[in-house]
DNA sequence: TAAAAAAGTTAGTTATGACTAACAAATTAA
DNA sequence: TTAATTTGTTAGTCATAACTAACTTTTTTA
C-alpha cells in the first residue's frame, strides 16, 4: 500500500504506448492486441514496439509473454484513464472557451494532455463544471479515473431499416469529422438505415430530412445508440 | 521574404535555450553572456551548453565567434520572445481562472509555453481580453512579439529615504513568492526605504505601516518604480 | 610578464526512442 | 503436414541531449 499518490515520472512516450494499448484493448474492444498491431496504430515499427513493451513490462504497467498477447496491469490501465480524462478535458475546453472546432481539437490535446499537474487538470475540470463528454461524444473519467465504457456500436453495424441516434466519433481524423459536419450530421442526430448495398457495402441513411449515402468506412467511424 | 510564417521546428531544449539567452542578454540586461554564464542559469554542464549552442549557431538563431560572447540573432530574439508571451500567458490564466497562486504557477507555465498551437495561444489570449501584465508584473508581448522590456530596477539599488512602488518580481522561486506574499508585500505595494545596512547590506523597508528588514538577495528579486 | 584561475572546447559515454535488416516462432493455407 | 505467410524478436545504427574528464584559450592576479 505504498504508492497511491502515483508519482508518474513516465516519459511522453511511454504515455503514448499505454494510452495506445488502452484504446486497442478496452476502447476498441479487442480481445487480443499483438505487437505488430500496437506498432501500426502507433506507427512506428515493430521494433520500436517491442522495445517499448520490454521498458513498460519492467515497470509492471504491461504483462506478456513471449510471442504472447499484450495485456496491462492495473496500473497501467490506471495510467493510460487518467491520460485519456486529460485529453478529453483539454478538448472540451478548446471547444467550449477558445472557439476550437471539433476537427482542431486532437491534434493539440495530444500535446496538452501530457503536461504534468494534477491541481492544472482538476481545476480545469472544475472551471468547466465538471463536465462528462468531450466534444466527439465520448465520456470524460472523473477525477478518480471511473468512467463508464459505453459498448461501441459503429452505424455500419446495423441493418436496414434500424433508427438510432448518433452519440459519438473517432476523433481521430480531421478530414473525417469536417466531413461529418459538412454533411449535417452532429451528436444526438437522429439516423435512419435506409439501404445497405450489398456491393460495396455503402449506406443510405436519413437523417434532418436529408438523404445521404456514405460508406463502409465513413460508418465505421460513426458510434450509435440504437432507439 | 521567404519564411515570415515561420514553421518552428525546434525542441524544446532548443526552445529553452534561446529563451534563457534572451533573459540573460535583453531581460537580464547583461551585456556580455558566455558559455559557463549560460549553463550555470539553465544548471547543465558547460558541454552541454557549448554542444546546444553549436547547434543554435548552425540553425542561424545564435551568433557568436569560438571563445567570443553569445548573442542572439532577430529570428532567435523572436523565437525567445513567442516563448515568453506563452509563459505569461499561461501563468496569467492559471492564476486568473484555475486558482493558482502566484507561486505556482511558473512550473507548471515552463511546461505549457512548449505547446505548438498558434490559435491556441492567440485564442487564449482572446479569452483573458488581452492582458497586458503576467501575475509576477512582467509585461506580456502581444501577437506581434512586441513589448516594452522595462529597466528593471531593483529594491536593492535604492537609497536610504527612497519611495518607490513594486513592478514585478523574479517568478521562478516558489519560497520566495511566498515570502513575498507573507509579508504582505504585492504588485504596486508603496515602499519606502528606512534604512541600508552596511554590516550585511539588509534593508529595512516600510510598507502599508508594517516595517521588515529582508535582505540583500531578497531586495535583488523585487523590482520596482521610483516614485 | 609569468603563473594561476577562469572560461571555453573537445572527446568519449550514457539514456531515450526512433529506424532497418536479418532472423525466429507461430499461424494459416495448400 | 509441409510450405508460405504473418508475427514477433534481436542486433546494430542514428539523433537528441545530457554527462565527466581532459584539454586549450583567455583573463586575471601576483
Ligand atoms: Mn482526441
Ligand atoms: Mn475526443
Ligand atoms: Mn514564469
Ligand atoms: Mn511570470
Amino acid at each position: 500500500m505504498t504508492n497511491k499518490l502515483n508519482l508518474n515520472n513516465l516519459t511522453k512516450s511511454e504515455e503514448d504506448y499505454l494510452k495506445a494499448l488502452f484504446q486497442l484493448l478496452v476502447e476498441g474492444g479487442s480481445a487480443k492486441v499483438g505487437n505488430n498491431q500496437l506498432a501500426d496504430y502507433l506507427k512506428v515499427s515493430p521494433a520500436s514496439t517491442n522495445n517499448m513493451i520490454k521498458k513498460l513490462k519492467a515497470k509492471k504497467y504491461v504483462a506478456s509473454e513471449k510471442y504472447g498477447k499484450l495485456e496491462l496491469t492495473e496500473e497501467g490501465k490506471s495510467i493510460a484513464v487518467r491520460l485519456i480524462r486529460k485529453h478529453r478535458l483539454w478538448e472540451t475546453f478548446l471547444c467550449n472557451y477558445l472557439n476550437f472546432s471539433w476537427d482542431e481539437v486532437h491534434e493539440v490535446a495530444e500535446q496538452l494532455e501530457h503536461i504534468k499537474s494534477h491541481k492544472l487538470i482538476n481545476e480545469l475540470d472544475r472551471f468547466m463544471d465538471f463536465p462528462t463528454k468531450d466534444p466527439h461524444g465520448e465520456v470524460i473519467p472523473n477525477a478518480d479515473g471511473e468512467y463508464s465504457v459505453l459498448p461501441k456500436i459503429t452505424l455500419s453495424s446495423l441493418e436496414e431499416g434500424a433508427v438510432c441516434q448518433l452519440v459519438s466519433v473517432n476523433d481521430a481524423s480531421v478530414t473525417f469529422l469536417k466531413y461529418v459536419s459538412e454533411i449535417g450530421l452532429a451528436l444526438s442526430s437522429e439516423i435512419k438505415v435506409l439501404e445497405v448495398r450489398e456491393f460495396d457495402s455503402s449506406i443510405k441513411i436519413q437523417f434532418n430530412n436529408i438523404e445521404e449515402t456514405v460508406t463502409r468506412k465513413f460508418a465505421d467511424n460513426v458510434f450509435v445508440k440504437v432507439i
